[in-house]
DNA sequence: AATGAATGAGATTTCATTCAT
DNA sequence: AATGAATGAAATCTCATTCAT
């Protein structure tokens, strides 16, 4: 089946939105590459806000349903979890780097009650991430002599980071870059 | 002495172009909060572009100078001197968190050989780092079964990541925090 | 059927471009006699050098076409030819006053590709009064020895500055002027 | 003596308002050509408009003497007079094209009584030119069966016209260009 | 479901001019 | 005789949005 309208708006924005920016891509730019004019655009969006707003939506929603999937995975360590979460996060600026982007850049032209859901899960994911790495701490698989607040600011910081510079044909697959951020954050760099 | 015209509009701008965005802080504001106007501005500044530009080398500079600072000491290991270095990149964002989020966020917006010089001076930065792992793992003082660049981009997304979340009055100092990111990256999470 | 808003925008336009010149006449002025706004310019021309680009070459396309009518007749003496190019040249003076004045005037302001054409056409205005000359020589209606070029030059000069001077309800009519310059062109003032 | 600053100012100025047009040359174009600064410019002129009128007057000035001195010869005849006028109108083309295209083109700019002014002598210099063709008719030299004021407008027009294609170094000098023109116009193209 | 015309607010930038020094 | 800082008005152009069809 052909994808709708409104899924080719948000695909060619997406785009778009990432290489040139939110503010400097405008309504004009979307529907040029689309063959039609704006009214359609706001037929299926109501302000161009509202397409930021899904697109966040739509990446902060697939990386809580990914990372759901993990967690409740039975029969795992939680070293397993943390590292099957770290590969997703990488994986998914392979498979998903202009949302990633989007996501991480362009919050700030997001307001209201859209701005707090976002924010919401947003937090929800870097939580989770915390809650895997305090319950690894109380299995005894973790040292528990760290705040685990700041173990999950650093490994996620670390792997979002990815989307500043990683390419997906770059020398180094998704695969092996997860591999060696694991070993990082599970054995550190000291001999 | 009092600041001059031009020190004035760029520590204006810093403020409204973190808080606005770069493109939705408009010349208009800037001279707005200086009671002085847009003229003024151009007299100064050739353009939005190249306050953005002075903005982002002035940070760029500033990191510089400091990373050559640690690293330039005398009878330090490259364990103090990467320990070093994540503290002094974690209090450029308590001192200057504007000027970084700035700096990460609105790339997009310089063009030209000023795109160039910037990107230049941003790998240098990173690159200074991973030097400083090869050195360590040279001498014996890291493992050096890991990829020097890897661990470089691990470390330093990190690092800047804090500029996401990190509060100057929160409930951790940013000495704290660069001591817990040390710990994990020297000595990592398990048991 | 009433005009086209973008043939109410060239017409309004051409009227101040003439009284107040291409570069002090702005967008605002042409809108504002419209009573339009704006945008609505915009949506019609993409710059208000576009707008005199279509201006020059209504102007130079109309008179081009009213040249070749003239050329094109059969029957007809090249002396009649050259009467009636001159008499043409300068009905539009007083037809299309305002065109004229903004063509010879207001070339500067066109560049790249637009001015390379209407630098085209209007030589080729030029080449065909030198090639009715060039014809006349030939069949033996005029004297051969003055280099075409220079006549063509010397009576086209005569007739467009007419649009210095030439007023439609002055003390001459265009018919009665055309005829004086005809009269001197062929057989000059000496007794 | 070297030229004073004043000079300087006006003979960048002719370049500048030729190249890019009076409107489009700013003052900071000019005074950067001169390596000083926008109070210069205000010392000795008190207005834009005041280079451009001075500018204008001093070309006008010039154009006015010259005929002067040609018609004041005596022992001459009134179609030596003409002819020498022809020429020396050329030649000023040659010599002063700058000038003369700016007198031609930016009258628009000027206001007030330097408008008045200007016309006055730009119409005494035309009047001039009818008045050697009256005596011409009168004494017997000229046929007088034109009305010269026609005549002295097609003249004068061919002759000006010249500023918008001769090219100092081209094929035709302005001696030879002034010849064909003179012999046009006083024996006419038929055979 | 989509178009085309129009709006209106605001953006960046330019520039002649002034004035204290 | 000349500078440097500042103004203020206006210029071109952009663009999200609306609405009748």
């Amino acid at each position: 089946m052909e994808p709708s309208m409104k899924e080719k708006i948000m695909k060619h924005s997406i785009r778009l939105f990432e290489s040139k920016g939110f503010s400097e891509a405008s309504i004009q730019d979307i529907v040029n590459t689309l063959g039609v004019t704006k009214g359609t655009f706001y037929y299926y969006f109501s302000s161009k806000e509202e397409l930021l707003t899904q697109i966040q939506l739509n990446y902060i929603d697939y990386m809580l349903e990914e990372q759901q999937r993990i967690i409740e995975q039975p029969d795992r360590t939680w070293k397993d979890k943390l590292s099957e979460v770290i590969l997703m996060t990488i994986q998914a600026i392979e498979d998903r780097g202009s949302s990633a982007r989007i996501f991480f850049r362009e919050l700030l032209h997001i307001t209201g009650d859209s701005l707090d859901l976002i924010k919401k899960k947003r937090d929800q994911f870097r939580l989770n991430v915390q809650s895997i790495i305090e319950q690894g701490m109380e299995s005894g698989e973790f040292r528990d002599d760290l705040p685990a607040e700041m173990v999950a600011f650093s490994i996620l910081g670390a792997c979002n980071w990815c989307y500043t510079w990683f390419k997906p044909d770059g020398s180094k697959s998704d695969t092996e870059v997860a591999a060696v951020y694991t070993e990082m954050f599970l054995n550190g760099l000291k001999l």
